[in-house]
DNA sequence: GCCGTTTTCGGCCCGACTGTTTTCAGTCG
């Protein structure tokens, strides 16, 4: 797929005419196309040869001619044009924190500055301060913002995202003036990677709240502190993480909760509509003239618009508007529907915890059951069990869930798929377990599709794990693939995990719903090896909500006798 | 550059914060 390698191009095509001083709608164009084809399923030269780019709203002739020419002749007129005129150290400069188009042209024009050693050399000699509109502190500000460049990741997972947020949130909540709380943005809408954390609070005396929020004890540096809105820069482990918060009054919770979700582009067709019917969406709320319609819950938004609530994770702007204008709104898995988990390893292979522990864990998540599927024989990195071993374990977990209450574990075990596509268990084995996850942890290069397909082809397994290996931190994964996997996975009746490890998400939503739509069970699984990682699961059910699953879609939504009922069935 | 059942021209989401000005521009989300 091209998508991103053109949005890509867009972008930067964007980048340059900012600096050149373009018109700022056609940047905005020019971004709006970028974004489009960064979140676009299709593939795109699918729907170039489809001769459809100049449907999809947003695309409309000029960059549809430019995406042809590119997938033509492997060069755009208009990117080589846009780059000529600023060179690439020119754009890099926009990465900066205070620095946009309007600055770097001014520098440049002025001052000659065509790359950051230059920016680096007229913010130290004093010439850059006393341009035209600029001073001591703009200048202080982008040095700083320099020096923090280094430092901040581009994005983040889900899980260190969600880990600063529920501190910071902690910490706000020990201040007796916030009243409702809540993150916003990317982490809201649970997307796999985050970048900025948003954090909306609601209360009346707002440059206290603020002003003790940039008092928080991890705070590097206070980017901004005014009355209803603050920035902080916070240090974590690896990296460097902007942590922004804003406070309204209780009575607009709703409406700012609703805005700083986001999308973006969900929020900006929103506001299209809102327009056409005569009002005016905020932060503060939806306005027919002066009079505020809607601000308590975000409920009442979508209601004043005629939309049922839209969750948060489908607010992408992928089609979810239009169903919900033509009342035909899915209803989507809820984080309460999961009743187990179907991955779990123990102490038996690589994982730390007993199976008395992990069933103590699940009962306290409020599971019926959770499958312990340690590693097989040949995975002899995480000591992987033997056929020895795992009739050993059947038995204890067979004696164990004669004791236990209220929950049981399934025997299981995650199979590997070794290079000739056999299971490294025989079927005689197989047959003696709840559930069996088959998985490719070797040879990702070799015939993996192969491999995976013939797994499915053992009567005993039930679900792929991680089908296709993919790590969100930097690994590509097999060499798969995945439209062969889901067509097999469809004819065998087989289902298709969805890892819930925050470092895999994997299938990814993109995958699920194509899943989804074929009729293809899944199962989420955390693949845990510690106590706190099955609280993954919700990272799992976020992905699945994005992909719009319904309840139905996931087996692990059935009751525990529902679900031996399933699986004794295929 | 995109878009249109009021429009093919003239709009384009909206507001906070900062630092520069002396009423506003630039940046950010």
């Amino acid at each position: 797929m091209k998508n991103k390698e053109i949005a890509a191009l867009f972008s930067r095509i964007a980048d340059a005419l900012e600096i050149k001083g373009e018109i700022g709608f056609k940047v905005i164009a020019y971004r709006k196309a970028s974004r489009i084809l960064e979140d676009l399923d299709e593939d795109i030269e699918k729907i170039a040869v489809e001769n459809k780019l100049r449907e999809i709203p947003g695309i409309g002739s000029g960059i549809a001619a430019k995406i042809e020419e590119y997938l033509a002749t492997g060069r755009m007129k208009k990117y080589q044009e846009a780059l000529s005129a600023v060179p690439a150290s020119l754009l890099e400069l926009l990465e900066i924190q205070n620095m946009g188009g309007k600055t770097i042209h001014l520098i440049q024009k002025e001052l000659g500055v065509r790359n950051l050693e230059d920016l680096k050399k007229v913010i130290a000699d004093g010439s850059m301060a006393k341009l035209f509109g600029m001073g001591e502190k703009k200048v202080e500000n982008i040095r700083k913002g320099i020096e923090a460049r280094q430092k901040v990741q581009e994005r983040i997972s889900i899980y260190e995202a969600s880990s600063i947020a529920d501190e910071v949130i902690d910490y706000l909540k020990k201040m007796p003036k916030v009243n409702r709380i809540s993150a916003a943005g990317s982490l809201r809408r649970m997307k796999e990677t985050i970048g900025d954390i948003d954090i909306l609070a609601s209360g009346k005396a707002g440059a206290e709240i603020i002003g003790y929020f940039a008092k928080y004890p991890k705070a590097l540096r206070v980017l901004a502190e005014g009355d209803t809105k603050g920035s902080i820069v916070i240090k974590t482990e690896a990296t460097e993480r902007q942590v922004d918060l804003r406070i309204v009054d209780d009575s607009q919770f709703g409406s700012a909760l609703q805005y700083f979700t986001g999308s973006k582009a969900h929020n900006i067709k929103l506001r299209g509509m809102a327009k056409d019917k005569g009002l005016k969406i905020s932060e503060y709320g939806v306005f027919k003239g002066r009079k505020n319609l809607a601000s308590k819950e975000e409920e009442d938004v979508y209601r004043v618009l005629g939309l049922p609530l839209i969750p948060p994770e489908m607010r992408e702007d992928r089609g979810e508007i239009e169903l919900g204008c033509e009342g035909k709104f899915p209803t989507i898995v809820d984080y309460s529907d999961i009743k187990g988990d179907l991955h779990v390893h123990s102490e038996w292979s690589d994982g730390n915890l007993s199976l008395r522990e992990i069933a103590e864990l699940g009962r306290k998540m409020g599971y019926e059951y959770i499958a312990v599927c340690d590693h097989s024989q040949s995975v002899k990195y995480a000591h992987g069990l033997s056929p020895e071993r795992l009739k050993r374990q059947i038995k204890e977990i067979d004696e164990l869930n004669g004791a236990l209450k209220g929950i049981k574990l399934l025997k299981g075990t995650e199979a590997d798929s070794l290079q000739d596509g056999k299971l490294d268990f025989s079927d005689a084995l197989l047959k003696e377990l709840d559930f069996v996850v088959a998985a490719v942890h070797s040879g990702f290069k070799k015939n993996v599709t192969e491999r995976i397909i013939k797994a499915m082809d053992n009567p005993y397994v039930k679900t792929i794990a991680h089908p296709t290996g993919r790590l969100i931190s930097g690994r590509e994964g097999y060499e798969v693939d995945l439209e062969k996997v889901l067509e097999a996975a469809r004819k065998k009746g087989k289902a298709l995990e969805l890892n819930a490890y925050f470092d895999r998400l994997d299938l990814n939503e993109f995958y699920l719903k194509k899943a989804r739509d074929l009729g293809i069970p899944i199962t989420i699984g955390t693949d845990t090896h510690y106590a706190h990682g099955l609280a993954m699961m919700r990272f799992g059910v976020g992905i699945a909500r994005r992909a719009w699953l319904a309840k139905k879609d996931i087996l692990n939504t059935l009751s525990l006798e529902k679900l031996r009922k399933k699986f004794a069935g295929k």
